[in-house]
DNA sequence: TTGACAAATGTTAGCGCTATCATTTTCAAT
DNA sequence: ATTGAAAATGATAGCGCTAACATTTGTCAA
């Protein structure tokens, strides 16, 4: 029982007898077994963490934070892909719960109702990221998707562009809402037009922001700017247009969303909106590690904010 | 028991308890509680997974790959992140090993001799992934990477170029071989040059093949083709050359590795070395999953091999 | 020196499963 | 019906740890 005690909280235990349990277990190279601790105590040191995907730089830089913010701590961070897919999610968070996590961190806001529903059962801390939102399970940080996007919007047309575009691929939740961004702020400045809106089920790609690009130019040729879902996006609008002799950012402006590392070195640089990924996961686990040591949080919900990061694709001149 | 058994393998059982069984575990909604069934048989479902990035496109295509094959089966992916440190993946092994894994899935053949002494000793299934070696722990997939840099750099001098460069970043065990097929190859053909060669222990960007392209013409202005160890040095490569001015692929040829999707979209499209990291993914966790139910693979050490996908940054012309 | 109290350590039981072996049931062949 | 073997089911113990409480040791003021 000491040694055991020793092990997970040296504190409680005199310095000479730690000193011998070290020794002891070093010799002896013991090392405690996870499952009988989990089963003994009931809970576990397990983070599940699900994201809709591990390819997605946006998430794999989440990940990243998360995965820094965990070394050398004894939490566990394990990773469930739901693959966008509401249900995957479902059959994830069913997994995890069964697993007894400290807590678990879940992409979005938009939980189908048996998931919520779990949830609210589930004795685990919560942490929402990617997005901010007014009823968390529990805690919550991110940023507004639509806020941003307008940003960005606004910023096309203070820079002097006139025929806004969209452009966007995969139709999650939160690209929905950065295309309502998108839509509320050019309704309100008066340049909205649904014939400038191309979007497609596909995941995004590059190839795909060539496709998407060419078929806005074909539908409204006068389209004097690209706001692009995503920087995957907005690299492929850039070859597209360049390939078609189009002049950026005078023929057209050119703006991406995340401020993918990519985007500064382009050719021209390209604008984007930047977003705290990394540190975004860093946060959210720190918020989450926190809560279990018994730290609340300030607020439940933080807002991490965003930038618009303006360059050359969208400087138009005269 | 027959409870335990009908879950775990519903043929032991008869029809009919079967079905009762269900239905009583569908109406108490009872979920097995696996840290119970670890401590009891000696062993977990757990597939552990150590790969030195989670951001690296090549990685997640390879995580995406497993999770992709792991779907919907019993078994566990436990994602590890090395950060290119094997020290961490030697802690890593050990977090791992004490958890009793099924399995064990690991990056590269350069383990610490700690961690091989760790490997030897461990009762569970390993395979190596991501290259191809003599000396298996267990089982092996991926390709050479020497062979397949040697195979570009001939491509770029079948192509017409007669003083080919390299520029690479962060010199990981792979990197290097890469590198040194570069110079294998280089050096048959008599157009090896030390000064033709830039790397950097810095973590590869886009930005960062712009500087090492840079610092390459300053050093050496008459290359004229640049082989570049992975693609984001490549995109940087393509915009630095095109911002210089230089014809792409008239005054120098690019060439990629790995031949992510946005090579194929670029302007102009970017040669590059397929690599098969998605199947690489797959058939690794088919080859340890099959293993773990009795069916050893056909030969230990698969090898997926590579193409060379010429495009327009390397058709030189004239 | 003593007593009172806190700190440190020890004892016991049990977490929820599964391996193993024992028992019962089933069913085909006599 | 009877038998024998196989199939199905059941009883028991124990995996390695920790919560809860019990006991011992240490410390300090009176």
């Amino acid at each position: 029982m000491t040694v055991s005690r020793a092990l997970r909280d040296p504190d409680k235990v005199s310095a000479k007898t730690l000193e011998k349990i070290k020794a002891v277990v070093d010799r002896l190279g013991y090392v405690p077994d996870p499952a009988a601790s989990a089963l003994a105590a009931g809970k576990t040191n397990v983070i599940g963490v699900i994201v809709p995907s591990v390819t997605n730089n946006v998430f794999s830089d989440v990940m990243r934070g998360i995965y820094e913010a965990a070394e050398g701590s004894k939490w566990q961070i394990q990773l469930g892909n739901s693959r966008y897919s509401p249900l995957e999610e479902e059959s994830l968070v069913r997994t995890f719960l069964s697993q007894k996590p400290a807590g678990l961190i879940l992409s979005g806001l938009d939980q189908s109702e048996e998931t919520s529903k779990l949830l609210m059962g589930a004795d685990c801390r919560i942490v929402q990221i990617m997005e901010c939102g007014p009823d968390p399970f529990d805690m919550m940080i991110g940023f507004s998707h639509v806020d941003a996007s307008a940003a960005a919007t606004r910023h096309l047309l203070d820079a002097g562009y006139e025929r806004p575009g969209y452009i966007a691929a995969r139709l999650d939740p939160r690209s929905q809402r950065r295309l309502a961004g998108f839509k509320a702020a050019a309704e309100k400045a008066g340049v909205f037009d649904p014939a400038r809106i191309v979007t497609t089920p596909r995941a995004s790609t590059v190839t795909l922001g060539c496709e998407l690009v060419a078929d806005l130019l074909s539908k409204a040729p006068q389209t004097d700017a690209i706001l692009c879902n995503n920087d995957d996006l907005a690299l492929g609008a850039l070859f597209e247009c360049q390939r078609r002799g189009l002049r950026i950012p005078e023929d057209i402006g050119l703006c991406g969303f995340n401020d993918l590392e990519m985007m500064a070195a382009a050719n021209p640089p390209v604008t984007s909106v930047r977003t705290f990924r990394l540190a975004m996961g860093r946060e959210a686990l720190r918020m989450l590690t926190g809560a279990l040591a018994g730290i609340e949080p300030e607020t439940p919900v933080v807002d991490l904010g965003y930038e618009v990061i303006a360059r050359q694709s969208t400087a138009r001149v005269g």
